[in-house]
RNA sequence: GCCAGUGUAGCUCAGUGGUAGAGCAACUGAUUCGUAAUCAGUAGGUCGUCCGUUCGACCCGGAUCACUGGCUCCA
């Protein structure tokens, strides 16, 4: 056989070689530094036999960087056999321990367990000293191929390989990996052997995960472990872990008198502070002026609705479970709304309508109530209660397109207005394996082409992702990172040709005929109290002017200065920016200390200079630190300060 | 909902089978100060809640509630 070397030079090689072969051929040297190689651009080991006419590269030492998949997983191996010798010293058998699924990761490894007893995380470092023995008597993986017979005979002991195993299809061949006297079901690939696995690992935390994700399975032990090909790269990440924690949108949000939960109040329903509430305001303020430019009309719909309006869209039979449940008033039962579109479909249903009416764009900061399971719940990302910036877009089939794209438009504002360039566009179609979805297959085909045709057009990246469509229609979600990798769908665009049928709405057309209208679901923000919880957290609490709940401290040197700062909070007030005097008996250090943990952008330090000249002293909060400008003329700064605020700067 | 862990003053955290401590914050007084902590004093807690073991429980055991990290879920 032959294989490819990257300068296109060709190399012949015995009949099932590897890339350990091919690094022999090319020198001794390089067979001794190779880690991993990769063949046609995937990544592969050197015990596993390349493909005919592969062209490949080779990962040796230098850069082992580029095999960081590797590695992992066979770090991921080295710690499935130390949990196993480290049960061995507890007086197990080598049998007790089973094992689920053991993948890399992001940034490292895990692996599932079922173990005679459960492992403390406080346990976690001694499975590391007994991982970094192994990588020290520097054992070979070994890869072998075996019959599906043989395999099942070796794991007849461990159920969930045994699953694995059966599972697998007849005509492929099954493959283990043996390092030392430990032997795994596994596809590979792998290190050649533990000495040469890099040593800055750390093993993290251990959780609960069910086997296959079903959590009608047996929950497993999952031990999660990060590793790196330095231990410089370790550090950084163990210090971004570090700042996440500080970043926190929970800790910010009692530090800066944000938000609070109260288990008096319940689980998953937060209370804004005042604080917090200008933050919303503010954001509520900055859609209402975009929805007005774009022609959208305000509605307010009540919290909660007769159980036969959600029987007729369908949200009661679709999430009975995650509803709260009915309140039964007289005869009738009644639910706390888990959406608004039904009470707008109503709205749009109150009066006859026409084709020149259309669109017809519904509006509301709408507050909803959904029962989350109790583990899931998670600050102000994940709640019971919470207030989409919802809109309903009831439009004619051939306006679909333009509405989706100035929606789209919109969306793609609100996402650079705050810089969050992290984003992700999932478009979301239905598993055509599942039968909870509604509607025709016509509808459903034109609704997932129009979206990706949109997508397209505006020329966004984004992946689809089947299955992951809501019950009446496909989406296109936005999907951000928060500091610690975690993912958080934010908006939402949803086409809905479903519920307009389920209402029997409609509209008159030129020809006098009804027809159907279609409907658009968008929130740019998804919900203000998830986005809140991302925004904290994107910003570190550092928000801009126009957002800064508390936005200028005016610090008086001494008490005489206090009458002078006052008069200026007032000015500041008339002009609807926020500002307050610091009219406590700290030293001005402290002042300026306080002003600062408080984040707040604008301090005004004002003394007798200032007072006499009407000017003050400005120090402003930057991301390097801070700003100072002395004497600067108090109106100037007025009218500085305005402008930043009104133009969102 | 499931697995594991945590719960002591407003916040951050010590602590011991013999009925609790620090720093910061708060309050009072003094200080009037030029860009990240002025000094002194005062007050503050059924040790999440309930039940049990014990002569005696914040500490040991059980239950429960809440939170944290995951899993599952997310219209």
């Amino acid at each position: 056989m032959h294989v490819f070397l990257p300068d296109g030079k060709q190399l012949d090689l015995d009949a099932g070689a590897t890339a350990l072969d091919a690094a022999k051929a090319i020198g001794p040297r390089l067979a001794q530094d190779a880690l991993a190689a990769t063949a046609n651009g995937e990544l592969t080991d050197l015990m596993t036999p390349l493909p005919e006419g592969a062209r490949i590269t080779l990962i040796t030492k230098k850069n082992p960087a580029e095999a960081a998949p590797l590695f992992r997983h066979s770090l991921g191996h080295v710690m499935s056999q130390a949990v196993g010798e480290f049960y061995e010293r507890k007086g197990f058998g080598p049998e007790a321990v089973k094992r689920g699924v053991g993948p890399s990761i992001e940034n490292g490894f895990y692996q599932d367990f079922d173990l005679p007893e459960p492992l403390k995380e406080e346990e976690l470092p001694q499975i590391e000293a007994i991982m970094r023995e192994i990588l020290g008597r520097n054992l070979e993986f070994s890869r072998a191929e075996v019959s599906k017979a043989e395999a099942l005979a070796r794991f007849a002991y461990d159920p969930y390989k045994a699953e694995l195993i059966g599972a697998l299809p007849e005509d492929e061949p099954i493959t283990f990996y043996t390092q030392g006297n430990y032997i795994d079901l596994c596809r590979g690939p792998h290190f050649p052997s533990t000495g040469k696995l890099p040593t800055a690992f750390k093993l993290m935390s251990t959780s609960g995960a069910y086997w296959r994700g079903n959590e009608k399975n047996p929950i497993l032990q999952r031990v999660y472990g990060v590793a790196f090909a330095s231990q410089k790269e370790l550090d950084e990440y163990l210090t971004r872990l570090e700042e996440a924690k500080r970043r926190d949108h929970r800790k910010l949000g009692r530090e800066m008198e944000l938000f609070t939960i109260d288990p008096l109040v319940g689980r998953g329903l937060p209370l804004w502070l005042p604080n917090g509430t200008i933050l919303r305001e503010e954001l509520m303020r900055f859609l209402r002026e975009q929805q007005f430019q774009r022609d959208y009309q305000g509605v307010i719909t009540p919290n909660i609705g007769n159980l036969e309006l959600y029987k007729t869209s369908g949200h009661y039979q679709n999430y009975g479970d995650s509803n709260f449940s009915p309140i039964t008033v007289d005869d009738e039962q009644y639910m706390l709304k888990p959406m608004n579109c039904p009470h707008h479909v109503r709205i749009y249903a109150s009066k006859p309508r026409s084709y020149r009416d259309l669109p017809v764009r519904l509006a509301e900061f709408g507050t909803v109530y959904r029962y989350e399971q109790s583990g899931e719940l998670n600050g102000l990302t994940r709640v019971r209660g919470f207030t989409q910036d919802d809109a309903h877009i009831f439009c004619r089939p051939d306006q679909l397109k333009k509405e989706f794209l100035d929606v789209l438009d919109l969306t793609v504002l609100v996402l650079s207005t705050f810089g969050m360039n992290d984003v992700r566009f999932r478009v979301g179609t239905r598993d055509p394996e599942s039968s909870k979805y509604v509607g025709s297959d016509e509808n459903w085909v034109a609704a997932e082409r129009g979206i990706m045709e949109a997508v397209e057009e505006v020329g966004l990246p984004y992946t689809v992702e089947p299955g992951d469509a809501a019950f009446y229609g496909p989406k296109l979600d936005f999907v951000v990172r928060d500091v610690i990798g975690r993912e958080w769908q934010l908006g939402t665009i949803q086409v809905d040709y479903n519920l307009p049928e389920r209402f029997d709405i409609s509209y008159v057309g030129e020809d006098g005929q009804d027809h159907r209208p279609v409907m658009i679901h968008r929130a740019p923000f998804g919900s203000l109290e998830r986005f809140v919880g991302i925004l904290i957290e994107h910003y570190g609490g550092d928000f801009p002017l126009w957002l800064a709940p508390r936005q200028i401290a005016l610090i008086p040197i001494a008490d005489r200065h206090n009458e002078y700062a006052e008069s200026l909070a007032a000015e500041f007030k008339r002009a609807g920016l926020r500002a307050e005097v610091d009219d406590s008996t700290n030293r001005m250090n402290a002042k300026v200390r306080n002003a600062e943990l408080s984040k707040i952008p604008v301090m005004l330090v004002v003394g007798d200079q200032e007072q006499e000249r009407r000017e003050v002293s400005v120090r402003e909060r930057t991301p390097e630190g801070h700003k100072e400008r002395k004497g600067v003329g108090f109106d100037a700064l007025l009218a500085e300060l305005q402008e930043r605020y009104n133009t969102r700067a």
